[in-house]
DNA sequence: CATAATCGCGTACGACGTACCCAGTGGAGG
DNA sequence: CCTCCACTGGGTACGTCGTACGCGATTATG
């Protein structure tokens, strides 16, 4: 109640002025924690899986991190670290958009975990904020900021759902230990099953037509993407246009 | 290896012919699980809780459900099952995704738990088909089933990944014990120190904005649902047009 | 009526996160 | 210089989880 009481993880400083030095740190933690979770799945980057990673005691980690979940937000913004969005805004907004979806599904395919860990409350982190300030500002200069979130909204739901179930599967698989023909081995019961019933004829054209899908997942996405990016655009104050009636940042 | 080894959990039947008569049923198991997650959240419906919830033994549920995954597999289908999609496709295909888009929300504030639960492969459940056939149906009969797919991904990415962010917050909150005023007391000093820094104006606007928006979220959701379905609007071949050049139902 | 399948469920195991404790260490105050 | 004590790494232990296994009781089928 009345020592410290640390808040924010941002704000807990990594190590205190007294003492005998650290053997470890924060990053060689978070970055063994990237390593087990690209490997085998972030459910085996448990704390004693960690430290053994880096050769420490389980309990140690404990000295750097207050708990598990807490570690998790530091990995998190470690991910967000991957997204390069040097240099903007460029003053091209759509060029910019376009770069930032890309980089977060690529960085999303590198760590398919990534979908099994919740959308929490703002962390705060650094590269959460840098990200804020770059993406956001692509838009600033156009819109007022509430409408710029209500735009990023759509924009970072298409991204990330989208890539959310393309990734999910892979993570889905892994979890459950099955190779992917084991697993259609499975389903495929169930889903002759569905097709020869009759039932659902959409359904079924989704399967049938699953087997000659004539556009790459690459090429889905951005294809969905230009639309949304179109989408944006028409929720813009054209720049073609005088003068706008609702200047944006005054 | 030889013998039964069940595939799918739809396909596994819930009662065998022989023996003594169950005293459970999974709908039953299924319906305290829902109950229990709403109540105090998914990471309280452990198996014995979920036991305790219907007058049975931790390890009686195992005669009806393989696993727990398996279980929330049920869990998620019946969540599905909320969903009210009567009467379509009504031939009106906007009106329909509007009422798809509207209803998923609710059913996500009802039971804000489900954003941790990663969506997993297709669990080929019956709420999650019929799903599929009325709304997909509300543009079959416009488009093929591939751009159908492309379509239906940017809508289903918008929706859940907007819900996602206003759910998983009261969430995290409650997860973590806290309450939000606690939050915000934790938070605060962070939002300050990274307001007063100067370094990241784009954030300092927002929450700046914060205090005064003047869209509910209902009304947020719903002008960003405009939005994105015009953009759907604008891939759909013209109603209008004398005739169609890419024919969609052969 | 005998048989075997299935019932509910008690016990037990190996994992998890982490509270608590203790011995050792090294910079600050004398 | 020595002394102190805030810090270090980490071992042990607790409560909880999912669930494998096996028991006696029950009941549809031969």
């Amino acid at each position: 109640m009345s020592d410290a009481e640390y808040v924010n993880i941002w704000m807990r400083p990594e190590r205190p002025a007294r003492g005998p030095k650290p053997t470890y740190s924060r990053a060689q933690i978070t970055e063994a924690a990237v390593r087990i979770a690209d490997a085998e799945g972030l459910e085996a980057a448990t704390m004693r899986r960690i430290a053994a990673e880096i050769g420490a005691g389980a309990m140690s980690l404990y000295r750097y991190v207050p708990s598990r979940d807490d570690l998790i937000a530091l990995v998190a913004d470690r991910l967000m670290g991957e997204i390069d969005v040097e240099g903007m805004p460029s003053g091209d907004w759509r060029a910019d958009l376009t770069r930032y979806a890309t980089e977060v599904r690529a960085m999303w395919l590198r760590h398919p975990w990534i979908a099994t860990v919740h959308r929490s409350l703002p962390g705060f982190g650094p590269n959460q904020l840098r990200l804020i300030e770059r993406v956001m500002g692509a838009l600033d200069a156009h819109v007022p900021i509430d409408e710029n979130l209500g735009l990023m909204a759509i924009l970072t739901g298409y991204v990330e759902g989208t890539v959310r179930e393309e990734v999910s599967s892979a993570e889905e698989l892994r979890r459950s230990g099955l190779s992917e023909s084991e697993w259609m081995a499975r389903s495929h019961p169930r889903i002759q099953q569905l097709v020869e019933s009759g039932e659902y004829p959409i359904f079924t054209k989704i399967v049938m037509e699953a087997g000659r899908l004539h556009l790459s997942r690459d090429e889905q996405f951005r294809h969905g993407l230009e639309r949304v990016l179109d989408c944006i655009a028409a929720a813009l104050p054209s720049a073609t246009g005088p003068e706008s009636e609702n200047p944006p940042n005054p």
